[in-house]
DNA sequence: GGGCACATGTAAGCTGTTACATGATTAA
DNA sequence: TTAATCATGTAACAGCTTACATGTGCCC
């Protein structure tokens, strides 16, 4: 495939547990090339900018023993930052009401999510190229399914607590 | 507190989305002192290294303004890459036994950060200072095990799959 | 007296994004 | 004809981590 289309995969398929962008995509590419591990398709990097016709990669059997080789190596769970329960965490500096707000845009994210990962089943499912690759990228799906549900059960449970809390400020005034 | 301290805190209690190294801390505390956010009681900057007094910062009032101001922008929600969703997008070429590997430790640490939570609840609930900030932290806390219970139910489902593929494989051959 | 936790800072470097520049092709 | 999408690339820079340097105080 093109670069344009790497990044339009990834941001369609894997969109929900990772990103690239333009930047990290195409010198990739060009290293890739260099180190053997893609073949290009089509005309040469012409170091000039526009576009000529459009240039397709492939990888090489060189390029499959790598990842493999990466994929063996283990992941370091990363801390990943989450803006919103940040604010959370200082809520009483927000207040009750900032923080509903928070909540159910969150929630609605989540619900939004889930609708996103009844597609990407479709898609999945009418795929037949991917037949051997269908369960384990379900279970990617899986993985986003699960995380949002539980992201709407925290959420209700959260708006029934800062309703309480925006009732007592309500009422202590 | 000092830098040291406020590093412990940030690991301890907001360990779960958010991290800050001292590479963050110093400079940053260094920067708030000069720009009057928050005020330093103990020895000036030596620029030397090594130990002398422990030097305590406390936020000050323009501080803690600064903070709402910032506390009520809105958070841009980043995608979180998941080299664990990444290995098991690409299990077919891992193999089904490495995925449930990576599975059955995810499961593991999802299990610990439960535990880890149930000992933060019993700290915020000892903590008579933080009376007023206690159900806003618990929000965080409650979201935490969400996302924990809801990886564990994901990882038993997922190993359900996965012992069924080795099966699979393992007949086929 | 040895090791560990407490404590402070700098510098190098890696990763990744954003913004910009450029232009072809296609659908409205 | 005009806007959107496809397409390729570079450069600046933001953000953050790691490694290093340096020491103190306390407990075993």
């Amino acid at each position: 495939m093109t670069g344009y289309a790497v990044r339009a995969a990834i941001r369609d398929v894997l969109g929900h547990f990772w990103s690239e962008s333009f930047g990290q995509i195409y010198p990739t590419l060009a290293e890739l090339e260099r180190s053997g591990k893609v073949q290009r398709e089509g005309p040469a990097t012409s170091g000039t900018v526009g576009r000529t016709r459009p240039a397709k990669f492939a990888v090489t059997e060189s390029g499959l023993a790598r990842l493999r080789e990466l994929l063996a190596q283990p992941a370091r769970p990363a801390v990943t930052r989450s803006g919103l329960l940040l604010r959370l965490f200082f809520g009483r500096h927000l207040g009750p009401a900032a923080c509903q707000k928070l909540v159910i845009e969150t929630r609605a994210r989540a619900q939004e999510q889930l609708a996103h990962y009844a597609d990407v089943r479709a898609q999945i499912a009418a795929d037949e190229a991917g037949e051997a690759d269908r369960p384990y990228w379900l279970l990617t799906v899986a993985a986003g399914e699960h995380a949002a549900r539980a992201t709407v059960a925290w959420a209700d449970e959260s708006l029934r607590t800062l309703d309480r809390l925006a009732a007592e400020q309500g009422s202590s005034r």
